[in-house]
DNA sequence: CCGTAAGCGGACTATGTCGTCCGTTTTCCA
DNA sequence: TGGAAAACGGACGACATAGTCCGCTTACGG
């Protein structure tokens, strides 16, 4: 677990290394090439298989990031009045994550058995349940769906939409998803 | 266009490639190689190339052949009188067709460009389009979605159920997507 | 300022894939 | 039944990718 501290050069070629990853994940999903990743970064691959022991490794660190940030818009939302409102507000927020990041499902569903990811996971679900049980108690969400349910639809919704003539597309399959859920305005 | 009738033997093993190559891409996406497909059909992967200048042209005759299901499924609804019914009808037969064959939404996505699918798509979609409209004039459609919108949301929906621990999941996600498109039963 | 350990990246290996080639086998018709 | 045309499939080539190795370079503490 103690890991002695990465000389500077190494340290800034690894927030490189992330950084291009995330980049090239967003725009054209997880199946860029290492290689690719490491040109981006201006590095050697062999610099990213140094800090990451495979692809996967990779990709769950890129991914754990981005639940922090998803994980901070439920909190968000958690601290809502209205049920319905705050449910609605998550799920807003994270499908414009999702249309922004096409790796971001993608990521979620190669590496959800990772450690890395799966505690994430696990501790986004929890917040998430929270939220979904209180909209159901308010009559705002249908009682028969979880966290990843919500998740997955309003991910392979998304997904769906990339590649579209119509860049807002996804916005409409959101509306169509959360009216499904039982979700309305 | 005209084109001599095949050997006999080469009509069996046609067959046999496409037969195997559908069961694969449904077991398990059109990520199959074809070696596999050819060692299942139980010819040298050569013979497939024979048929099939390319792998992209064989997943295109498989799914052509699928569409043609669906056409069916689309004809059938049509002749119901209830407008609503009928469009609940043709979704629940289209996605039972999604949820048994996962190369299906891979295939119909990823070779959606190439003629033979385009055609078959189109003509599809003229049957998809009469089926929503009526929907939608009787109110049990939402306005804005087209037969491609029905499609994806149904595909992707069924494709992120795969691999669930509940194999009757996608009966829900489905439930939910023809919720949000506003037919309910 | 210098020695050492950490870091670097080009070259390499291993693997899996699509697609081609060509000598051999099989069909089928005259 | 015999021979030409069609079909076969194993061997091969080309390519992309993940992951390893090792000789060279660079940071940094004493």
């Amino acid at each position: 677990m103690s890991t002695t501290p990465l000389r500077a050069d190494a340290q800034r070629n690894l927030e490189r290394v992330l950084d291009a990853a995330a980049e090239l994940f967003a725009e054209r999903g997880c199946g860029v090439s290492v290689d690719e990743i490491a040109r981006r970064a201006g590095v050697g691959h062999a610099t990213v298989f140094r800090r990451f022991p495979s692809k996967d490794e990779l990709i769950s660190a890129v991914v754990s990031k981005q639940i922090g940030e998803l994980t901070a818009y439920v909190e968000a939302a958690l601290a809502e009045d209205d049920a319905g409102e705050a449910f609605r507000s998550f799920v807003w927020h994270a499908a414009e994550l999702h249309a922004r990041d096409r790796g971001l499902y993608e990521g979620f569903s190669r590496c959800g058995a990772m450690q890395e990811v799966a505690e994430a996971k696990a501790g986004l679900n929890v917040l998430i349940d929270q939220l979904i049980e209180r909209a159901q108690k308010a009559g705002a969400v249908r009682k028969d769906v979880s966290a990843d349910d919500v998740s997955t639809l309003v991910g392979t919704a998304i997904r769906g939409a990339h590649g579209s003539a119509d860049p807002e597309l996804w916005r409409r399959y959101v509306a169509v998803v959360l009216d499904g859920l039982g979700a309305r305005g």
